[in-house]
DNA sequence: CGCTGTATTGACAACGTTCAACGGTTGTGG
DNA sequence: CCACAACCGTTGAACGTTGTCAATACAGCG
């Protein structure tokens, strides 16, 4: 019993260190930050592995703490949409919290990670105790919107190169490892996820990175990529067309 | 002065009643209903004006009494797409409730329009002497999170012609008028609009119609649309490809 | 070592945009 | 009240981007 708990504090400890470097708890107390952990479920997700599934009830919302996820979303008939990318530090499978009883998506591993988990009945109690959650959680939402829109305005007006270049510019800066000059994406990612990210086919995806290849813009291979030149692919992606 | 008293409150009764039928304010009790009522403004928007402009501090959020509304977003390339439309009933103008600062569309009215409008700094007071306003809230938000998620997969997925005939379709449901077995939208709409709300152009937007016509589907004319055959239209937004 | 999932590339078709011209309706100002 | 401008819609033709189909190559894994 007495080792038991022991182990729970290290192991509080370890995860208080952590979840603090995530702008939502820098500027929480400590009480605060241990109340919340304390009821908090961490969980080891594999690779390929689903953390809730399109459709499931949704019993819980999460915090990644490592790895990375992809959300993604089935039409009726069959076809595959990549809705966001969840890095760590940020809440998902909040769907309680907009008055939905069910996910919306299936956040799967696409990288080795661990999630911190709630029971979405807790959410309403963290709220009161931490008004600071409510405020992340709307400017969150409201984030989301809005890059939900801007992808509505690209794949409105912009032909599929400019919007292959915004994706992969936006996963270097949220999912980059500096190498030198360069840039790596830090997980495994497929033509076919970008694709999915973008609106288009793995062909197309494969045609445009092969030609920034031969320009230099990047550096491709299996699931991997490394922008190398991300002023020139700024270029691409501003570019006015004509 | 006891005259104007007398007015504002005739005013307000009117107000009352038609705000009453909407869902937003059925279950809320006349004493909370007035308290609100009595610190808003009502303002008459002309056809072709601007409730509020992209990137204008947001000092209101509204409420559509009456009329219909265009929100639009312009590209840094000045081209132009709908993010949504405005029906009675709806609150529009949210900004401040997620944290923005300044409003991320521009709202026009497509119609004679009426809104109620509240300076943001009261939200925060509505909320807490309604709680449902909270909640009523976030279910929108969460609705047009949804929303714009339903639209990126129509439009990495579908062809024009589907895309076409969803939006005809929400717009009968949320702006219809029976006119028997046909439904005729509600208020002047361009295939201009039509295709700013699809991600197309007007040229294809007319062709699509013209087919429809042809086969009965829907019957044009400026400005003007009514849907003949709900089914047969629902039949082609439904159709898997191939 | 063969299998499976990923990537590359070419040929071709097609969907949708662009360019262009024209017709009709509405509303306005002389 | 009529003429004209401005706007909306239609339609044709040509072009181009992108999707589809297909074949091949390559890497990783059991």
């Amino acid at each position: 019993m007495v080792a038991l708990k022991s182990s729970e504090r290290i192991a509080l400890k370890i995860d208080k260190s952590l979840v603090r470097t995530f702008p939502l708890f820098e500027k929480m107390d400590d009480a605060d930050t241990e109340a919340l952990l304390g009821h908090s479920t961490s969980r080891r997700v594999p690779i390929g592995d689903a953390v809730f599934e399109q459709g499931a009830a949704a019993t819980h919302f999460f915090l990644l703490l490592h790895g990375r996820l992809k959300v993604t979303q089935v039409t009726e008939d069959g076809q595959q949409i990549i809705v966001r990318v969840v890095h760590p530090g940020d809440l998902f499978g909040f769907a309680k919290a907009l008055m939905r009883s069910d996910y919306p998506g299936t956040a799967t591993a696409v990288a080795e990670s661990i999630a911190l988990s709630w029971p979405t009945e807790l959410w309403p109690q963290f709220v009161d105790k931490n008004p600071r959650l409510a405020v992340t959680a709307m400017q969150t939402i409201g984030q989301r919107l809005e890059e939900a829109h801007a992808r509505i305005r690209e794949m409105s007006t912009q032909e599929v190169e400019r919007r292959v270049a915004h994706a992969v510019l936006r996963l270097a800066k949220h999912a980059g490892r500096k190498e030198g000059a360069a840039v790596r994406i830090d997980f495994p990612i497929s033509r076919q996820d970008i694709a999915e990210m973008t609106g288009t086919t793995l062909h197309t995806v494969s045609r445009i990175m092969s030609a920034w290849e031969a320009k230099g813009l990047v550096e491709g291979g299996r699931q991997k990529l490394t922008v190398k030149d991300i002023d020139g692919l700024s270029a691409l992606a501003e570019t006015v067309k004509g």
